[in-house]
DNA sequence: TTCTATTTCTATAGTTCTATAGAATTCTTT
DNA sequence: AAAGAATTCTATAGAACTATAGAAATAGAA
């Protein structure tokens, strides 16, 4: 069996992970196979469970990778100095970027998260909600010193902006030829439009 | 075999049609088995097959029925007399309301209908195009007479519109207890500041 | 009632899929 | 090279699922 520890091993299963982010993606958790994930690795299928103990073991290990560096990176942002456009601006670029960079895997944690039984979502609804309380206080900051409108609710602005980058997240992952800053420019164009006073 | 002019049987279709869409929004078409449709018909697994040749068919038929109504009600706004902002009031609410009316199929249209052969898929994507294409007409309406910022990407606009619909709906879909027309007011809220001038 | 058409049921063939066991292979270290 | 550990393979049990065929039940019309 594995030992954890091994250089080889975690490279590999980092491989098995994004092979299952990939799969996962493209046909969604019941559509895809443990035969489809181990043929994108070069591998055959009983040797899946070698880094998995089980399909949704795979799943839940998608999804965290999904979401965790990115989760990470909002705290920075909010914690920072910035005024409140440019966090808002940092928090979309992020967010957008990340569909691009780490490929499917949160679009994975975004679409089929909710398959996991509930003991293995627990983390994960941790991590969603950190970023949402986050993404929140932003929104209150900017109230608090001027730059958001007073009418704003910060919680509806939080999901709205979740909201908008997901929806733009699967366009961007199902087309590569989306100009992903177009789309990062228009929407925070949108919201800074949409939340902030007009001077 | 059916006569499709019963009423009874179409009666009957029609719930079958409900049924499947309750149980693909809930388990996605994949994860839902033919019996679980069955099952929530009261029906046998069996008899699933005389009002649906496949599977396929019946997520054909879910698809359909949620977005028809949803695109002849989209006409009749974009065709109409109302300034900008009451065109964009009215979109939104009736997207937003379709989600609870006619329950799970506009979800289900939304996240399941690429799993469906592109024959089957090409009816759907003229509706689909020809939602998004009268949303672009309103918006470049706006922009002729003065309501929309001449900065806006009408495209785009409909695009966001759409996808903060869609992102809104499926909260709609999981907390029935969400208030629907709070949601409504607040979306369009955002998108009229954030699309319109200031006076 | 009796005949006919509609609707549902039972039973099953045939397929596909997950997960496991144990053998075979490859890599690492001594 | 030989031993031991890590990785992959083959083969398969066992479960679940779709779709079909034909029998049974129900409802409607004559």
């Amino acid at each position: 069996m594995q030992e954890a520890g091994t250089k080889k091993y975690s490279q590999q299963r980092q491989a098995a992970v994004r092979a299952a982010a990939a799969v996962f993606a493209e046909k969604g958790f019941h559509g895809a196979g443990t035969k489809d994930i181990a043929e994108r690795m070069g591998i055959k299928q009983g040797s899946l469970y070698y880094y998995f103990k089980s399909k949704e073991e795979a799943l839940g290990e998608v999804c965290l990778y999904g979401i965790q560096e990115y989760v990470e990176h909002m705290a920075t942002i909010a914690d920072g100095e910035q005024p409140f456009e440019a966090k808002l601006v940092a928090t979309v670029t992020s967010h957008l970027s990340s569909y691009r960079e780490r490929n499917e895997a949160l679009k994975v944690y975004n679409d089929e998260r909710l398959y996991l039984p509930k003991a293995r979502r627990s983390r994960l609804k941790e991590l969603g909600s950190d970023y949402r309380q986050r993404l929140e206080g932003i929104f209150e900051e900017g109230k608090a010193n001027g730059a958001v409108r007073q009418s704003v609710d910060c919680h509806f602005a939080a999901q709205a902006v979740i909201g908008m980058c997901n929806a733009w997240g699967d366009l961007i992952v199902r087309d590569p030829d989306l100009d992903l800053f177009m789309v990062i420019q228009k929407c925070t164009d949108l919201l800074i439009n949409g939340f902030t006073k007009k001077p």
